[in-house]
Formats: structure tokens, C-alpha cells, sequence
DNA sequence: TGTACATCAGTGAACGCGCGTTCACTGATGTAC
DNA sequence: TGTACATCAGTGAACGCGCGTTCACTGATGTAC
């Protein structure tokens, strides 16, 4: 068995990661296969090796966000669901929530970079779309103190704030009322997360 | 000067309506030409009487929301700035953060569906799309008693929360969860909208 | 009032280009002996 | 240990198709007389 199961792999996951790049700068129908293969050092023709189509390439270019780009950048926020600290959510909202976030282009997350993309792609995408929001509600969800109702709804409020206060943050070509939406977006998030249980 | 300039008018009016509706529905990249002159019941060639380039449309398009659909749209929810009522808000939020307007992808507001595209495109769309903000953010300050910048931060957050639930709750493929995101978003934007001066 | 004319909105064929996908082929690599 | 072989990841040319845009032409309509 020549090349090793690793090897391709190892090569699947170069194609996926130029891909997300790729596909977070200009979109699904502006990325061709011929440039994100050039992108991971490789030739157009063997991108069916990996893929069926362009549309299961973007599926899991958004769904490898979460354990990819996604984790290392919670690591370094230092949120971690699986060790719940007290300023998990600050912290989390903070990092979601900055400057910094909002001008990396290319290690965005996808629920900011594609949504118009996804709503409109195949059923695999907007699963993986999903597995994202999923991912942060339970987060949100984790560092709330006591599970119900109300905080679940809290938690996917806050979901829609962070991810609502980025796309049209990132939308708007002016950029100080592109900062102001943010910036308040974020002084919201944040009042909505020390919140009650109640909303506010 | 044969044809009369009304005429001509009426044309251009019925190619951007054509194109906002597929827009909508398809996305930038998934709408010809062709089909846009198709809907509006003309053919290919004469598209470039009206518009310079397929950007241009999507430009106009999007901007041509604010006085055409939704100012019925608007008008039906019983919402009018320039004539503030005391539950102004209310109304705008119960209105755009419906099941109703979630459903209606050809009347939809074009800051939820066609975020990424935007962001994307050239300096013309991303004014339009921020037309459409400001008039949204302006809406919300009238309806706020005091003119203050704690209150346009919450009327710019409000904004956020509107669009952030709407095209989340877009993206997403299962209903159930669909809905939930939009009915927490609705219940903290009225909570966010209800709150005093200072954050909840 | 009626008619010739000029204009330009609208037509539809054609152009040029690029993209997703296919395919016959190559050659690097692990395995069998 | 060394070598022939089989596999299949990777190559790059080609296919087919559709789209944005252009262009020469048509014909409906307002105006001048």
C-alpha cells in the first residue's frame, strides 16, 4: 500500500486549511480549485483524490474550523469548556468580540466570514454551520452557573450578538462606525452575560 | 426623445426589483444576468442601457430596499420615524425579528441576506449596505427618549442583535433550533430596548 | 391633422474567458519474496 | 539485504458549459413641419 493513509492525510488537511483561508477572504463562488490546490502545493487534477466536489470541500472547511483554527485560538483566549473558569465568557467574548478578530481575515470564524455563502449551500454546510453555533451556545451555556430555560435562550441570544455585531461590523466600509457597532456589541455582550437569569 | 425618461424609469425600477428578489434568494454570484432581464420580462442585451455592471446593480439592488420593500414593509408594522409613537420600537423589533420576515427570503432585508457578499464587493455595495444600518440605528435612537452615546451604542447593539439573530437563524438547517435563536433574539432585543439608559 | 424623421430602448447573436470536472498517464513508495 | 512489483496520490491537458459583456441591428415613439 504506497503512500501512506497518514500521507494523504496529512494532505486532505493542507487542502482544507488553504481552502477555509481561501474561502473566508473571498467567498464560495470566488475560490477555484485550481487556486486552492496551487494553495497547498499541489496540481488542479488531484483534488478529486480528496473531495467529491467543491460544495463537500466547503463543508468541511467550515466544519474543521472548530478543531482547527478554532481550538488553537480558544487556547490562546484561554477558554477551555472542559475547565470552566469564572471569566470563561468574558474572556471568550473578549477575544470574539476584538479588533483583532475582526480584521484576521483569514483565521475568522465562519459563522462571520459565510453566512450568506452557507444559507445557500447544501445541506452538509449547514450542518457543519451548525456544529459551530452549537459549540459556542454550549460554551456561553457551560459558564452560566445553573442550566434552564432562561439561560439557555440567554446563551443563544449572546450567540446572536457575537456573531450579528461581527458580520455587520465586518459589512461596513466605514471603519469608525464599523468599531463603534463592534465596540458596542461587545459592552452589550458582556452586560447580557452578567446579567440574571433574567434578561436584563 | 422618443421613449419617454418615465418610461425608461419604470424599466430600471423593474430590473433592480427583479435582481433584489434573486439576489436574495441566490446570491451575488448565482444570479446572470440573464435571469435578472428574464424576470423582469426583457431581454439580455439591454441590460447595459440601465446599469454599467453587474456590481452596479447589486449596488442599487441593495440600496433599493430602504424606499421600495421596506418602506411597505415599515408601513405595515405601523412604523414611522418621522412620526414616533412610544411603542415605535417595539413594533420594528416584533416585526423584523418575525417568523414572518425570517420566511419571506424575496421581501427579506438585505442585511441578512446578503451579509457576505457584501462585505466582499466593491465600495458601492457596502455603502448601500450601510444606508440600510443607519436607517435602522436611526430608527432606534428616535424611538430612545434621551439622545445620548450610551443610547446610540444600544440603539447600534440593537441593530447587531437584530441582524446577528436573523442571519443566524437563516444559516442554520434545523428548524427547531432555528427558531429558538430567533425567538431569544427577539425576547433580549425587547429586553435591551426596554432597559434604561445604562446597559441592563 | 398627418407624415417623415431622428432617437434610443430593446433585441438576440456572438465573443472571450474561466471554471468544475474528467481522464489517461506518471512515478513515488510500501510490500512480497 | 536487495529487487520486482502493485498501488494509487499526484499530474496536467482537455472537455463542456455558462456567464458577463459587446455589438450591429430593429422598431416603437415623440417631435418637427
Amino acid at each position: 500500500m504506497p503512500y501512506s493513509a497518514e500521507h494523504k492525510r496529512q494532505t486532505r488537511t493542507k487542502i482544507t486549511e488553504a481552502a477555509r483561508i481561501l474561502f473566508n477572504r473571498h467567498g464560495f463562488a470566488d475560490v477555484t480549485i485550481d487556486a486552492v490546490m496551487q494553495a497547498a502545493g499541489l496540481t488542479r487534477g488531484g483534488f478529486y483524490n480528496h473531495y467529491s466536489s467543491k460544495e463537500a470541500l466547503y463543508a468541511e472547511a467550515v466544519s474543521s474550523f472548530l478543531h482547527g483554527r478554532g481550538a488553537q485560538w480558544r487556547a490562546e483566549a484561554g477558554v477551555d469548556p472542559r475547565n470552566p473558569t469564572s471569566d470563561m465568557t468574558q474572556r471568550m467574548l473578549k477575544s470574539y468580540l476584538s479588533p483583532e478578530h475582526l480584521g484576521d481575515i483569514d483565521g475568522q470564524c465562519p459563522m462571520i466570514a459565510l453566512p450568506s455563502d452557507t444559507a445557500r449551500q447544501g445541506a452538509k454546510v449547514g450542518i457543519a454551520y451548525q456544529e459551530l453555533l452549537e459549540a459556542m451556545v454550549s460554551l456561553f451555556q457551560t459558564g452560566f452557573e445553573e442550566r434552564s430555560k432562561a439561560n439557555r435562550d440567554r446563551a443563544l441570544a449572546l450567540a446572536a450578538m457575537c456573531v450579528g455585531g461581527m458580520v455587520v461590523a465586518h459589512a461596513l466600509p466605514d471603519g469608525e462606525l464599523s468599531e463603534d457597532v463592534r465596540a458596542a456589541s461587545y459592552a452589550m455582550a458582556l452586560a447580557i452575560a452578567d446579567g440574571g437569569n433574567s434578561p436584563p
